[in-house]
DNA sequence: CTTTCGTTGAGGGAAATCCCTCATTTCGCC
DNA sequence: GGCGAAATGAGGGATTTCCCTCAACGAAAG
């Protein structure tokens, strides 16, 4: 259970998660931090909520997630893990648990895990537009109070956010659309008019506007609300 | 500065603000856990991206935000500080100082707040929908600490959602589009235009711009733009 | 050094959307 | 039978978006 100095612990991982220069030294933080609780099974990735795919990219995938003999391998399994897709629905950290029945592995969300069986908490990761990422953690015997589950939303809210610093910066500049296109395009999807995301970018109508007009000649498109669905479908902006 | 105890005791109150059962319980666990950090001004409220307003409805305002002698009322103010609208570009909670210049009140977002003036903490907080909410956090001589930073955005963050929760009871019904609705708002997100739209289905434009409205009202969003992405996040419509 | 590209901005006008209200018909339901 | 919800449609006006062209600036690329 954890205690004063997990709690101190807690604030000071996060700030190493935060500022941390590699995946390797995200990953180790967040294991040595996570161990004493019980956990040793991690998977962190981002996600959206668009449709079919919830699973954008797997950042970190680690420990024995299958049962051992299993064939699948780590990004099929997370992807097809009907814990997975419930973080579409969830709002917060939940706790989860997968026991084996004779039909096969029967997953459950529950508020206080406990008996056999992995166990582990799944913790959404919402920004700016909506749901982008989570973590999964997961083990035996867990620490599974709700002091735990806050340390674990804090730990894995800063892994997510760090790691995508770390791996999407590098592979950025994919689509057709240009950063400043795709930040108005978001903002669109978002719901603001072009005179109100002129106002937050500081800049004036008119290049909202071209700037949109650009987007639908690039991306092929007669009317904005479809170049939302397929700039979604391209992944140049969030679901 | 924030010690092992107040670590420990971040931790205490979030759990009891997520279980408060009155607005009153959340306040005075936020004053009581701010109020050795320096902390004795608050703000608390809903806010989103979507709307011209970005801030939408104030759940709690507390202390001495405008100089004395200050006419305005809270809302008012709360409605037109700069930092206030700069949650809308931030992704991370952030600092800020107000100095008493000549020409009026300068505000800026800093790193590390110091010297005279009031100074400040700005949590966003993100849902699914994107940005929900935010708190703001204000005093003369405050813990600015990084841990303190990361204390406060998770106090913060749970006293928005369990306000949220104790505010707007029945909030959030977004009910499911009829057979009707769903076809065209399918059509739209494949790049109809409204009367075409019409003419494919049999409808005068009226209906087809009647049922375009309905969809917006019921699935709570300013622009049809934003209805598609919503849309697609909730697997009404095709991504 | 020239060319390309991204970003910014504008004029002027046409087209489309959005907003309010009101009304009719159909259909399932208690 | 009456009641509510879905579907249909309209009037009339206010906003917003869309389209075409033109232009300047800086950075990166050749």
């Amino acid at each position: 259970m954890m205690d004063e100095a997990a709690a101190q612990q807690a604030f000071r991982s996060a700030l190493v998660i935060e500022g941390a220069e590699s995946l390797a030294a995200i990953e180790a933080e967040v294991r040595a931090f996570a161990a004493p609780l019980g956990y040793d099974r991690f998977v962190l990735f981002s996600a959206s909520a668009t449709q079919d795919e919830v699973v954008e990219r797997i950042y970190w995938v680690e420990g024995d997630w299958f049962g051992d003999g299993e064939s699948v391998d780590a990004e099929t399994y997370v992807r097809r893990c009907p814990v997975t897709r419930h973080i579409l629905e969830a709002r917060e950290p939940f706790f989860w648990t997968k026991t084996i029945a004779k039909e096969g592995d029967l997953y459950k969300i529950v508020r206080h895990p406990r008996g056999q069986g992995v166990h582990g908490l799944q913790i959404p990761v919402f920004g700016r537009l909506g749901l982008e990422g989570a973590m999964s953690l997961g083990g035996e015997r867990i620490d599974a109070s709700q002091r735990a589950r806050l340390a674990l939303g804090l730990i894995a809210t800063m892994a997510f956010f760090s790691a995508r610093r770390l791996l999407e910066a590098a592979v950025e500049a994919v689509g057709p659309l240009s950063d400043r296109e795709r930040e108005v395009l978001a903002w669109t999807a978002a719901g603001r008019r072009q005179v109100e995301i002129a106002a937050t970018l500081g800049l004036s109508e008119r290049t909202v506007e071209n700037h949109l007009r650009r987007i639908r000649k690039r991306l092929g498109v007669a009317t904005t609300a479809q170049a939302i669905r397929v700039a979604i479908r391209n992944g140049e902006i969030a679901g």
